[in-house]
DNA sequence: CCTCCTTTACAGACCGGCGGTATGTATAAA
DNA sequence: TTTATACATACCGCCGGTCTGTAAAGGAGG
């Protein structure tokens, strides 16, 4: 078979393949081989499209992150809103996206994979970073803030937020995170954030069971 | 040359060749050819001594390890001090170590190494954070703290401080970074670790200059 | 509508280099 | 003299990536 009709299809198709083995088995431990066979096509069919492994990677995060923004950005166009229930919504908007969910389930632990954490980090940094710096300093304008480095802040609130979003990370039993997010609550109010009501922290809770009741 | 009489200085030479090239080329970018070649023995040397490239990785690793744990143990070992100044030292020993700066100094940036980044980052949690945490405790105990949640501030403050301490990691600019080391203390300071006095702060500012003097 | 030609979307053989192994050999120790 | 160790070297399968071949899609001219 040669010159599909449409060749976007096939893209997409090697994308949802490349993710799904990336994801499960790891970057390095898969092959361009096995996602071809995974595939059905060949490897000229891939590298047609992609120019190497590593820009395959790079196209399967971005749309992730694309997919994961464009959800993001919509529950935040509703106006009157104050910085602080914005980000409130978007920590909201975090815990209860299903595919974030699916994502963290099938996602093996960082260290068996350091390609795919480290770019991960690299993204929250270059672009959601800026994202909730923004929110942070329509907080202090609109008065429900007042926070003095909103840049670190942001970046620093990213960072304790995806690592205790990833409980592969770092920790395994309920109460340890639990403990973890409490903490967290106290450390964001301290940092002049209170972003975690009590109906916040029912959601966490919630997200935890989520999570882990299909460990891989 | 068959049969060293002291096989243990070969392993040492292995590490130490090892060592270097993961940093200055990053792990996947060094073969086990390379090494061999810069080493001038032979893969069967390499592959009697280690079972595999990654347990070198992991040996190279352990064995910086232990020199930065034996350093700052080192400096904790005078009776008498309490816990907040234990937690000063060693943070003051973190900045001046002159193995610490040359490591930082010719390490590639993280996403160009994320198979090393990612192992230092789990050693970190695995064994600095429960010596903090100890140290918290202390602190607590003699009245010089009062922190609620040891552990988990313990490892937050870890890995801020980890990556503050690498400015190839997210920031480049001189101002940057010191914004950066100016949200630290304010961070430590509400989470009820004032570590930061003007002394640390001034020793901050020289280590970023000795870092940086010499970019690769 | 048919023909011709270019371009595109793959297929599949092939390549150098990689991590790792198997086997050989010289020497120190017993 | 024997055994165990510390290497050297030839070799292997697989990996990421390239090259070349091929068949169909789409446009241009009649």
């Amino acid at each position: 078979m040669s010159r599909n009709k449409y060749p976007e299809e096939t893209v997409q198709k090697i994308l949802d393949t490349a993710h799904d083995l990336f994801l499960k088995q790891g970057y390095e431990q898969t092959s361009m081989q096995s996602i071809v066979e995974a595939l059905g096509l060949s490897k000229g069919a891939i590298y047609h499209h992609f120019k190497s492994k590593e820009e395959l990677l790079i196209r399967v995060l971005e749309r992730d992150y694309e997919q994961h923004q464009r959800t993001l950005e919509e529950t935040l166009h509703e106006p009157g809103l104050t910085g602080l229930q914005k980000i409130r919504r978007l920590v909201y908007a975090s815990l209860t996206s299903p595919s974030q969910r699916e994502q963290v389930r099938i996602a093996l632990p960082v260290y068996q994979n350091p390609q795919i954490a480290v770019r991960e980090i690299y993204q929250l940094i270059e672009y959601s970073t800026p994202h909730l710096c923004r929110l942070i300093e329509e907080g202090n304008a609109d008065g429900s803030l007042s926070v003095q480095y909103p840049y670190e802040t942001a970046e620093t609130l990213q960072l304790l937020f995806t690592l205790i979003l990833h409980p592969q990370f770092i920790s395994f039993t309920r109460g340890e995170w639990l403990r973890r997010v409490l903490f967290f609550r106290e450390l964001c109010a301290k940092l002049g954030i209170p972003v975690i009501d009590d109906k916040l922290l029912a959601v966490f809770e919630e997200y935890f069971d989520a999570i882990s009741c299909k460990p891989n």
